[in-house]
DNA sequence: AAAGCGGGGAG
DNA sequence: CTCCCAGCTTT
């Protein structure tokens, strides 16, 4: 086979050395959206059981239009960044007031879907569609950084625009081909780390490679440390149910149900009142959280107590069995498991 | 342009 | 530990 080009080596590769997964099983638009939904910054092995659950309960645009976010959110639960489960279910409920149902075709229409950028929209329409559309996503980047040896940093918007031109500059054959090849050649041999340029398709092309240099590539900015919060973490138990809130609609974990956050300063007023549980550390992209739990019973003397130090009404105690149906972050979890024996 | 937003895997 | 991952929205 004689080396042509960019573009078709990297499809010829893909086509001989892809993986199987769930969605490339499909050319349903819908399926594809969820599964590139799934997928921003979240790895593959962890998105195919998510990806095979949500695909079985909501089969359809309609079916997921007609759930409660509740539900679409407890399907979600442990995956993270849950603002994706609510603006998928916004907008299939935008698709069916508004388009009939049918998956819009344009970049403009798609566009407007809430949770859809600019690499959604590329990746729908490219694969599902096989409209010559860019998908710049952190594989493509990587890759195009290192054939082109760019020195931008891959955080600014001016690199995207970059990175858009040069894919597709480089596009060759279907476009759902090309895309997708970009991306398994970015997860299989153009890692972060220890690249497999001795099997790569394109590494005859490759500026970095024959520079010698390609793990300098993509250029990154430094980011910040993450902060650690800590806060004491309030599990007021009534017989064998908790007190669960509801978390506001915006921030962190939005919607999500947990224990109440309470300031660092009131661990020691409440240890006094019940018994504390091992410290849990979770780590966000930005900040760290250390919570201490307090297991506190809601009776009696306690409550009086608790009344003076805190200004909650505790209203919805849940059995550990209602706890498993709820959206709960990972974080509240880890409590959880220590209770749950 | 920068900040906020999860959780897990790899090394 | 650190870095990264099929990013988007809001400010």
């Amino acid at each position: 086979m004689f080396a042509l080009s960019f573009g078709s080596d990297l499809n010829h590769w893909f086509l001989q050395h892809q993986r199987e997964m769930p969605w490339r099983k499909t050319k349903d638009p819908y399926k594809i959206w969820v599964s590139e939904v799934m997928l921003q910054q979240t790895q593959v092995d962890t998105v195919i059981p998510y990806y095979l659950r949500f695909c079985e309960r909501f089969p359809t645009i309609e079916a997921l239009a007609r759930a409660e976010l509740e539900e679409v959110l407890a399907l979600w639960k442990g995956l993270g960044y849950y603002r994706r489960a609510e603006n998928l279910h916004k907008g299939v409920k935008k698709i069916v007031r508004e388009l009939h149902g049918r998956f819009p075709t344009s970049l403009k229409e798609i566009a407007q879907i809430p949770g859809i950028g600019d690499y959604t929209a590329g990746a729908i329409l490219s694969i599902a569609f096989n409209q010559p559309v860019a998908a710049v996503d952190g594989n493509v980047m990587r890759i195009m950084a290192r054939q082109f040896a760019i020195d931008e940093d891959i955080g600014s918007t001016k690199s995207k625009r970059l990175f858009e031109r040069l894919v597709l500059e480089h596009m060759e054959g279907e476009p759902s081909v090309y895309n997708q090849a970009l991306m398994e050649l970015g997860a299989l041999i153009c890692t972060p780390r220890s690249p497999k340029c001795s099997e790569c398709p394109v590494q005859s092309t490759c500026k970095a490679y024959a520079q010698g240099n390609t793990e300098a590539y993509p250029v990154k900015a430094r980011k910040e440390k993450p902060v650690e919060e800590v806060y004491t973490a309030l599990v007021l138990k009534r017989g064998e149910a908790y007190y669960l809130e509801k978390r506001p609609e915006n921030g962190l974990l939005a919607n999500l149900w947990g224990f109440p956050l309470l300031d660092e300063s009131l661990y020691e007023r409440l240890c006094a009142l019940g018994q504390p549980l091992n410290p849990v550390r979770h780590v966000f992209t930005h900040k760290r959280w250390r919570l201490l739990p307090v297991v506190v019973e809601y009776t009696g003397k306690n409550e009086e107590r608790l009344r003076a130090i805190l200004n909650i009404e505790p209203v919805k105690f849940f059995a550990m069995d209602d706890i498993q149906r709820l959206p709960i972050g990972t974080a509240f979890l880890k409590i959880i498991s220590q209770i749950d024996r």
